[in-house]
DNA sequence: CTGCATCCTCCAGGATACTG
DNA sequence: CAGTATCCTGGAGGATGCAG
């Protein structure tokens, strides 16, 4: 994990080897590492999942992944947001506002579509509610 | 590479489905949410893609993944046996086994091509193999 | 070599409560 | 309704060491 400072007491002097040292994180080398560092996160192919369709509010989204805390769908589509999935959408005149798939966000989906696929076939939809992780 | 026959080709064609992508509430199981758990773990995809190819043992899956301790993947690697994803199989006559994908195993590689394809497109990973991240 | 065990750190994310 | 802030916990996973 990340040893990369003095946090530690008893970390005297590791000399990291700055050449070796792989920061990892989101520059990676493998395009599937770096896909699946983006999609990592317990409820993002779930948001992604649920936009799929159109734009949705945060409360709507609320709705939908039933048992997401509002902090965690806040923290989710801010990263989202960041990743350039997702971007926030006027919805109303009155300046109400909501969620939707960016081009990029879009082309995530045969990622969950395939994922779909293989859940119905294997998993077959007795292995539990979402949430376990 | 990665291959398993034909199956290959369907990945792409993605047919959104408006309904479906709205409705997989927690009041029913959802296969998208089981396929992520399956496949959260850090490490978890990029053993399945490691062993796409073929049967791998132990030290050459912590060279390939370089970076990964032998714990982890020791951990990941049981994980994967118990879902049912790889399995040991036997390759030397002196007992020495190896790693392989199961048919179940083997059927995620779509998953995993189309997160390649995505980290390709979006995330400027042009290089093939997975070197650490 | 192969692989498990033990320790320890750290962060995603749940609960909760509060603002605009 | 739409978030934000604080507190807290579980478990992933790195380091290291030992057993078969």
């Amino acid at each position: 994990m990340r040893q990369s400072g003095a946090l530690t007491e008893h970390a005297v002097a590791v000399a990291r080897d700055p050449a070796a040292g792989s920061e990892h994180g989101a520059a990676s080398t493998c395009p599937v590492c770096a896909t699946a560092d983006l999609v990592c996160g317990k409820w993002t192919l779930l948001i992604v999942h649920a936009l799929a369709a159109d734009a949705r509010r945060f409360c709507e989204l609320e709705q939908t992944l039933a048992g997401i805390s509002p902090r965690t769908l806040s923290v989710r589509l801010r990263a989202l947001e960041e990743a350039g999935l997702v971007a926030r959408v006027p919805r109303t005149p009155d300046g109400a506002h909501a969620y939707a798939l960016t081009d990029m966000g879009r082309e995530l989906l045969p990622v969950i579509e395939a994922m779909e696929r293989f859940g119905r076939r294997w998993l077959g939809g007795s292995e539990g509610p979402c949430g376990g992780r």
